[in-house]
DNA sequence: CGGACAAGCTGA
DNA sequence: CAGCTTGTCCGG
């Protein structure tokens, strides 16, 4: 290694591993340690163990001899107990932290191995990969940062060959599944690849790492080239806070170490668009695998029950091998019933359906009448979600063709194939069926019409997913059938013509206009505190506050930096906050 | 975060 | 005023 370092550090700075203290802790390193061999073992990075008041935590070295307060009677380390994130990763962690506005030990997680680790591994030996000859790819690691617009079912393998033929590259892909394919099939051609964060130590033992959205921070030495594919994926996104996205710390690495950096996407957003050259395939390419999507007016043809199934659909589900059937329900159910007695939750006055506004009361859908939840039959206070949309539609289409439908969500367990051809779910029956030969979405306006304002992009993204699946065996070839009321919407016929620049473009002009990101950039700030926080931002300048929402409220910014700053200057409430940063739903 | 310690509340 | 709860501070 060429950062070896043979001496032993008197005293150490080290970040605790406990999220709610800000603040970071000298040690001093024990005497014996510079004559065994563990203190050569302590550098910026390095996960120790410590003691903090009168219990033993864990944390990272972030300062090898600081400057301590000589009033301060230093404690000693208990043990260095892993390798860590290299010195480049903690100051990423450090950046990110301030950013997203969250505690860096959160980021630091992420960044260190999952299980401890006592040395690096030896380096080995990887064998070389030529650069692909396509010329894309060859352009896409030209210049950095590039986005490369790729047909929904193109092949992104030379991608993925271009990262490597550069040296140690970090490839991100969305799904857990991906990066097991990936890692295997480099690993077979003979490269030292390691899937993050299972083989974290791959990274610093000088090899490539392929991941999800976690190894934006991972280690790896003489990092050559960064890939992310599927780049509109929302998986890339941490949902809980720190509301980090791996896009934009993939950015800031590849800003900081001068290195190519490639997006992947059929439907790059309009937050890459900003940072990096867009690459694209003749329009013919794209063309050839988006206007493969019909789309039907469920209305025009004799449809059966609910206007969900016209006589068109009940045909193509009757020929298909193997079906999935899309119905995403909007927002919160419409229908409750009591836990215990199943009774439905039904309006006092008027008789109506009651719905949950909030967290606890009940509300007439008809007459608005309102009384906390309790059955008014056996007076229990729990009531569950009919879901009424997936339930019936299952019992419709079940009672329609005579034939089991077997219903998949997020929840259900193993899905037996064996059972049946038609499958009937929500958006996650696309990542939990792996092939058919029909994917209908049975009512895509609730897509287009969705409050967010990503809708249109989600809505796209599970287009690609389900061109995927009826894509995914070569001999059959499948369809993508959308059912929507509004089939002259503008976005089928930018579909129909592949004219994914065009939509693209849209989507971009129509975030400017708003001023979302990456235009303006957005604090959500919700939770008990967030009142009081509110009050502190007032004075300042530049911001625009808007809210309170369901009491929540909209910070508004124009650049991340700007925002970060301000929300630091705030001290934070005792009452509980929540802060996110540029979610993708608000 | 979680322990220490201080200040506040209650009850006979 | 003991005994307990609730709040605030701070750790190297």
């Amino acid at each position: 290694m060429t950062d070896a370092r043979k001496s032993t550090p008197k005293t150490v700075r080290v970040i605790p591993d406990l999220p709610a203290v800000a603040k970071e802790f000298d040690y001093l390193v024990p005497d014996t340690w510079a004559n065994n061999g563990v203190g050569e073992r302590l550098r910026i990075g390095s996960m120790v163990r410590t003691q903090l008041g009168n219990r033993s935590i864990g944390g990272w070295v972030s300062e090898l001899d600081p400057d301590t307060d000589p009033t301060i009677e230093l404690q000693p380390l208990r043990k260095v107990s892993s390798v860590g994130p290299s010195k480049e990763v903690v100051e990423l962690a450090r950046w990110a932290a301030i950013r997203w506005h969250g505690p860096i030990s959160r980021l630091l997680r992420t960044s260190s191995p999952s299980r401890m680790i006592k040395v690096v591994p030896p380096a080995r030996p990887s064998k070389f990969v030529e650069m692909p000859k396509t010329k894309i790819v060859v352009d896409a690691y030209r210049s950095t940062p590039t986005v490369v617009r790729v047909p929904p079912t193109g092949d992104r393998w030379p991608f993925i060959l271009g990262a490597v033929s550069m040296g140690n590259a970090l490839i991100l892909l969305p799904s857990a599944s991906e990066v097991l394919t990936v890692t295997s099939r480099l690993k077979r051609l003979g490269i030292h690849v390691g899937s993050y964060s299972k083989e974290w130590g791959v990274g610093p033992s000088s090899g490539t790492i392929v991941g999800n959205r976690s190894a934006a921070f991972a280690t790896v030495k003489d990092l050559a080239a960064i890939l992310m594919i599927d780049e509109h994926d929302e998986a890339y996104q941490e949902q809980t806070s720190p509301t980090w996205h791996a896009r934009a710390v993939l950015l800031e690495r590849a800003r900081r170490n001068e290195i190519p950096c490639v997006f992947v996407s059929p439907i790059p957003t309009p937050e890459i668009r900003h940072e990096a050259v867009t690459l694209s395939y003749p329009r013919d390419e794209e063309q050839k695998d988006w206007s493969k999507i019909q789309v039907t007016d469920p209305r025009k043809d004799g449809s059966a029950m609910g206007g969900l199934w016209p006589s068109s659909t009940v045909s193509d589900l009757r020929s298909a091998n193997r079906a999935v059937v899309i119905l995403n329900r909007t927002g919160r159910s419409r229908l409750l019933a009591c836990r215990a007695c199943e009774e439905l939750a039904v309006c006092t006055d008027c008789g109506g359906a009651m719905h949950q506004p909030n967290e606890n009361s009940l509300e007439c859908t008809r007459c608005s009448h309102t009384r906390p939840i309790v059955c008014s039959f056996c007076l229990s206070t729990s009531m569950k979600n009919l879901r009424l949309g997936v339930t019936r539609a299952v019992e419709e289409l079940q009672a329609l063709l005579n034939e089991p439908v077997i219903e998949v969500t997020k929840e259900s367990d193993v899905i037996d194939f064996h059972k049946s051809r038609i499958f009937l779910g929500t958006e996650a029956a696309l990542h939990r069926i792996d092939w058919a030969d029909l994917v209908l979405f049975a009512d895509f306006d609730q897509e287009l019409l969705a409050r967010r304002y990503r809708c249109e992009e989600q809505a796209m993204a599970q287009l690609i997913l389900a061109q995927r699946l009826v894509s995914s065996h070569k001999r059959v070839a499948g369809k993508v059938i959308v059912q929507s009321r509004q089939p002259n919407h503008p976005l089928f016929g930018l579909i129909a013509a592949g004219d994914i620049e065009t939509w693209a473009s849209v989507e971009s002009k129509r975030r400017q206009l708003l001023e979302y990101p990456p235009y303006g950039h957005i604090a959500l700030i919700s939770g008990e505190g967030a009142e009081e926080f509110i009050k502190g931002l007032n004075g300042i300048t530049n911001l625009q506050i808007l809210g309170p929402n369901e009491g929540a409220w909209l910070i508004r910014a124009s650049n991340p930096e700007e925002l970060a700053e301000a929300l630091s200057k705030i001290q934070r409430p005792k009452a509980r906050l929540r802060v996110a940063i540029d979610p993708c739903r608000f």
